[in-house]
DNA sequence: GAAAGTACGTGGTTATTACCACCAAATGAA
DNA sequence: TTCATTTGGTGGTAATAACCACGTACTTTC
């Protein structure tokens, strides 16, 4: 690896080229090509690894069970993805992420970068890598709710729900942590409008339920 | 301060009770008492510090310049506020944080806590610190988002966003980096439906504009 | 400066949701 | 059990937003 392609990314911020060397090795850097269109992660996936965009560029999108694409971001060059994951590293992931064109990839492994610092440092190292586990933590809630909220009908956003906890859970039964009401604030909807849509996805084969055990039906 | 009351604290996690009292000193520890109703920040702050609840709860809550309030969330006993704006030092509150009982709250110095660190630590201590800053950072800018997007009307986002950019640039003009599109992206709602409410809001003289400069009418 | 493109707004229509009033089933306490 | 409370669902209505078609003004380009 050439400590050039990044010494101006984010991450290696205010260290010497000596300390990127050894960060690097630190870090298990580990390069790869990728094809236009190919896989980095998919969703369902844990990671102990985030990645580094070194050229190229790659998109971070959702593909639902129901064969929904929805496109979500874009990471070009010099710019990293999955880091809330790696650094929490058996959080599943919800999304794909794909090379929107030929790309090379960097991957750091920065799980354990956290944990693996409390057992030697100071105080003050302590401290800054249990802030960074709650930030990362309440990124994924943050990022995860909106993501289910950005949908513009019940409908979809119900799916959106649904599907995520489908690729947790890996089953199509799903077991959801909410009652109804709590169900519609954390989609931002009304309570009774998502009984009625509920309802009407029974209707349409989609889903069935019963009290807060809901299965995903088979198309 | 007593380390028996902070030992449990996801903060000061994996330190001994040693590392805990220098760290409380290291962080500045200072302890304040609020009775109920005594306003802890006001939107419009800066901080360096973080809260920590010791006894008591608080709330945090959002009041715009047409009066409205609303309760975000609860923080009770144990629990923390204010951390992504105490460690990014410089990022306006856009929101209030008010003692919802009599309270004991413990101040902690966090701004600083990142940079301090990377003068002198080793590249590890750098790269746990830089990816604290990047998630705090993209903290703030989730939580604004899911703030604007969480109101259920056009009129109620366009009054979101409107009011803590009124906040931030201190002035009933506002710009706003973003053409209408944008916007109505940014707020989740389709282009020409918030053209019109903007209209009404309008003729409803709460707001006028011109391309992307805004005013807040006076009431 | 003409032509093409982009950005913004408006009217009209339809789909969707919020809101209210209410009911039924499930839960839980006395 | 019985009564009260909580939880989930339905019907109906009004409010709201999405969607489509289109016009106008402002920009950019040659």
């Amino acid at each position: 690896m050439d400590v050039n392609k990044v010494r101006n990314t984010v991450i290696f911020n205010g260290m010497t080229d000596g300390e990127i060397e050894a960060a690097l090795k630190g870090l298990k850097a580990s390069e790869k090509k990728y094809e236009k269109g190919e896989a980095i992660f998919l969703a369902g996936d844990t990671t102990s690894r985030m990645g580094l965009v070194l050229s190229g560029s790659v998109t971070i999108e959702s593909n639902d069970v129901w064969g929904n694409r929805m496109i979500l971001s874009h990471v070009e060059e010099g710019g990293f993805f999955a880091e809330t994951y790696g650094l929490l590293g058996d959080e599943i992931m919800l999304v794909d992420v794909i090379a929107n064109e030929d790309s090379e990839i960097l991957f750091l492994t920065v799980k354990n970068l956290t944990s693996k610092v409390s057992d030697e440092g100071t105080w003050v190292i302590k401290a800054v890598s249990n802030l960074l586990s709650i930030s990362a933590q309440k990124n994924l809630m943050l990022s995860g709710r909106s993501f289910h909220t950005s949908p513009k009908t019940i409908r979809d956003r119900v799916m959106s729900y649904l599907n995520s906890l489908y690729i947790k859970q890996k089953s199509r039964e799903i077991v959801i942590p909410f009652d109804r009401q709590q169900l519609a604030d954390y989609l931002n909807v009304e309570r009774t409008a998502l009984s009625k849509e509920l309802g009407k996805m029974r209707d349409d084969g989609l889903i069935s339920f019963k009290k807060n055990r809901f299965t995903i039906e088979e198309t």
